[in-house]
RNA sequence: GGGCGCGUAGCUCAAUUGGCAGAGCAAGGGACUCUUAAUCCCUAGGUUGUAGGUUCGAUUCCUACCGCGCUCACCA
């Protein structure tokens, strides 16, 4: 907002040139704009709050009940009971509206998403407070204290007799009743889509107990909360370009963790057998509804167990998640109920990709045969240059978009796995699963690799991958091979998208609606 | 990066085939002692995203650019 009204200043400087333009300069030049002249006045009014010695950004609030405490105290309260009993009250909070009618008048006051109404009488409230609200804004700070009473419509109000402003607001609220509709204004500032859009509280509120559900699930079961570092000097655990920074002490490159999971292995490598982290992940890639360059990724690792140990976790977790934040497992997802409780449904990469296309994987175990077994089938293999990364790719457009309800998808080509256990079965494949939620991977997980052998013929053939010219190959780990060969006991991992698992608690339609401040093109300059 | 759509007052939205750019909320002034989207009267607030072009005349048509949205590509 402050861009474009610098574009326009600047403009404006620019066309006034213009011997033609000159009315039109004169007329902006003493007119003013509005948003110029409505903060004129909230800042005259904060002059004239000075002026009479009255300081608009206190540092002391003075002692406060929350607003949702006096509401529940007092919710079986009627007016007569509230009469009698003459209760009083001090609480603080924001101005969000007001009515007045001349010798009464009304405002809301909002704490924490809650309201109470206050009112203030001409021969009955002290004339300190009536001459301060004179000078008060919607969308101030205030601490009111007085005494609670119930209008003929049955609100409970405070009728003020003490009244302290506590910060001033020098800028307008968005539109009360339709609130901040522009996509990009409610991203870029956040604040005023948390302050006028109930459903951006609702939202955040769902976000916070998602994590915390998670967090209680995971400490029930004995799992340690550890922190891994952001900063890598070799980054790894996923298929991603990073992020490079630089410290200059020890003049370093570093690297912004795509995932905790090589340190986290190390850990249980350390015998801390039950281990996860929450935590952000930053990853040098598109923007979509699915993602954003930052993110939010739970990862756990536990000891003597396996893939199929992690599925019964991680199937457990989300209906836990489900019952804790929302009472219930059935969910309505972008007008689709999606049912969270499990068993969940399991198919191999094989027969789901098979079942959609009718082309047999692994019968087709190389590129040139698959293309063209793609080609045969009028589809089009995209642009993916490796075999695995057409088998992701066919799954990605066909599978995928299908899997609408919680579905285990499992057993993948060992080229895209490189960090899990190879399957006793089918040496092409891998112990491995991802979980499925309303179209969107939201869990991954598999037998952790811990020959170190096997490791490192993976790690060589990534390095060849990455020699092909694939960015987003695994980089060789020397050290966290060394780790692999002090024995990492047989462990199962998982990671799970936070962001995405809220999209699908909060009914959000984007990962930008459950991230607090996601990522934008920056405004223009000038 | 490609395609489609959008950009009008601080906010939410109008504007006929190209013909003086409007309303509600918010703001300023006034009336009003039970409202809660209060109501009523008055006032002010706009280079219609930016820069060009076509035209007697452009919010409207054309081009480029900027930004946003959707989508494709990309992306575990």
């Amino acid at each position: 907002m402050r861009g474009r009204e610098r574009r326009g200043r600047a403009a404006r400087r620019h066309r006034s040139l213009h011997p033609r333009d000159a009315p039109l300069a004169r007329r902006a030049g003493s007119g003013g704009r509005m948003s110029e002249a409505e903060r004129a006045a909230r800042r005259e009014r904060l002059e004239a709050l000075r002026a009479r010695g009255i300081d608009p950004y206190p540092a002391r609030v003075g002692s406060v009940e929350r607003i949702r405490d006096v509401r529940d105290r007092h919710e079986g309260d009627d007016a007569a009971r509230l009469e009698a009993s003459s209760h009083r009250v001090a609480v603080a909070g924001r101005i969000m509206s007001q009515r007045s009618f001349g010798k009464l008048r009304f405002f809301d006051l909002v704490e924490d998403g809650v309201k109470l109404q206050v009112s203030a009488r001409k021969g009955e409230t002290p004339d300190s407070v009536l001459e301060l609200l004179d000078l008060l804004d919607v969308g101030d700070s205030v601490r009111v204290e007085g005494r609670l009473w119930r209008t003929r419509t049955g609100e409970l109000t405070a009728a003020a007799d003490g009244l302290v402003l506590l910060a001033k607001s020098l800028r307008p609220l968005p539109e009360k009743w339709h609130g901040l509709q522009d996509v990009e204004a409610r991203f870029r500032h956040r604040h005023l889509d948390l302050l006028v859009n109930e459903s951006a509280r609702r939202v955040a509120f769902v976000r916070s107990a998602t994590v915390r559900a998670i967090r209680a699930f995971l400490d029930a079961r004995g799992f340690l909360e550890v922190e891994t570092p952001v900063l890598q000097p070799l980054y790894g655990g996923a298929a991603a370009r990073p992020f490079v920074t630089r410290l200059h002490v020890f003049d370093q490159e570093l690297y912004l963790r795509i995932s905790d999971e090589l340190y986290l292995k190390r850990l249980v490598v350390g015998g801390l057998d039950r281990v996860y982290e929450i935590g952000r992940d930053f990853r040098n890639e598109g923007v979509s509804r699915k993602h954003n360059p930052e993110f939010t990724m739970l990862e756990c690792y536990q000891a003597y167990t396996d893939y199929r140990g992690m599925m019964e976790l991680v199937e457990s977790m989300v209906e836990h998640l489900a019952r804790t934040v929302l009472g219930h497992t059935r969910v309505e997802y972008q007008g689709k109920a999606i049912e969270l409780a499990g068993p969940y449904p399991r198919f191999t990469l094989r027969e789901a990709i098979e079942q959609a296309t009718g082309i047999d994987i692994l019968e087709c175990a190389d590129f040139a045969s698959l293309a063209a077994a793609a080609r045969a089938k009028g589809l089009d293999p995209g642009q993916a240059p490796t075999w695995g990364r057409l088998v992701d790719h066919l799954f990605g457009e066909h599978v995928e978009p299908t899997l609408q309800q919680p579905t285990f998808m499992v057993d993948y080509p060992v080229e895209l796995s490189p960090l899990a256990k190879r399957s006793a079965e089918d040496p092409r494949l891998v112990e491995r699963f991802e979980l499925f939620v309303a179209g969107m991977e939201i869990g991954n997980a598999f037998s952790e690799l811990n020959d170190p052998d096997d490791q490192r013929a993976r790690f060589v053939e990534q390095r060849d991958a990455a020699r092909a010219g694939d960015d987003e190959a695994h980089p060789m780990d020397e050290d966290y091979l060394r780790a692999l060969e002090h024995g990492l006991p047989p462990t199962g991992g998982l990671g799970v998208g936070v962001g995405r698992l809220a999209m699908v608690l909060a009914d959000a339609p984007t990962l930008r609606e459950v991230e607090l401040f996601p990522h934008l093109r920056p405004e223009p300059p000038q």
